[in-house]
DNA sequence: TATTGTTATACTCTATAACTATA
DNA sequence: TATAGTTATAGAGTATAACAATA
């Protein structure tokens, strides 16, 4: 039962926040996701798709199909690797950059309301949980269950 | 910055769940949200799709085609409401119910999981800040900012 | 052999706008 | 006038399986 509270709880927050979001970047045509994918694109030179795949928690078909939007709209880049030449290396568009930047600014606000309703000194407890939990639900690599039995 | 790190954190520990459960229920045929859907339908013996929206947080015409599936499937029957012709009253089927039931034991351990990967004690603390950020991210129902200027 | 990425394909979820019928 | 729900429509995200090229 607890655990179920705790399920709801955490899915009625992850939602809100993605409709937040989703709302207040409807203007810049850029969705919540690909936000997501920007806003990593944005702390490397460039980035394998492969490495997107995992730092997103994606899937490659899925990140694909996102990259593919983002290029069309001039805000991503996919030029060959240097010096592996199955891999794709993504970086964002001098376009793509500057639109992040903006959107980072816009969304200001939303990242401020949300760590607001949070007591003050709780976030970081909070984020810790959020992470274990993270860490506890990825899938397994390989045959381990992740938090299963010894 | 701490706010992008929460979310991030939020975003990861929800679809991290989301895909365990999915996973857990591919062999029910049902996904991790429609599963959302039968769990509210099993607390009542009846919901409007109305209530069902306000509950699972949903969307009108969003809500309806995930009922329209569970329907198919033999798992949810929508009636005439006996007092309000506009309305339709939801409700599991016997064997909507006993999927359910079924579904409930099977997850039993991915909800272990997710308590498990908490310090003791730190449940209760978890669930209420995720109510508030819940809170916070809620729509206005009218003109009024949540979280916003006085 | 394993890995990176693509393609084809299909389905769920999401949402908006215009609509019907009741309240 | 407002509310409950439907319809049409569209697009995003998700995932699987088979595949090609390269490591």
């Amino acid at each position: 039962m607890q655990g179920h509270e705790l399920a709801k709880a955490l899915r009625a927050a992850y939602l809100g926040l993605h409709r937040q979001t989703d709302a207040q970047f409807t203007r810049w045509g850029v969705t919540a996701n690909q936000f997501v994918v920007l806003a990593e694109l944005s702390e490397e030179d460039a980035l394998t798709q492969r490495e997107l795949v995992t730092r997103t928690t994606s899937d490659p078909s899925t990140l694909r199909a996102m990259l593919v939007l983002l290029e069309r709209r001039g805000f991503v880049e996919r030029r060959e690797h240097p010096s592996d030449k199955r891999a794709r290396s993504v970086s964002l568009t001098r376009k793509g950059r500057s639109t992040f930047e903006g959107m980072w600014a816009d969304s200001q606000d939303l990242r401020r309301r949300l760590v607001a309703s949070l007591k003050p000194g709780e976030a970081k407890g909070l984020v810790a949980a959020l992470k274990r939990i993270a860490a506890t639900m990825a899938p397994d690599p390989d045959g381990s269950r992740p938090g299963g039995a010894k």
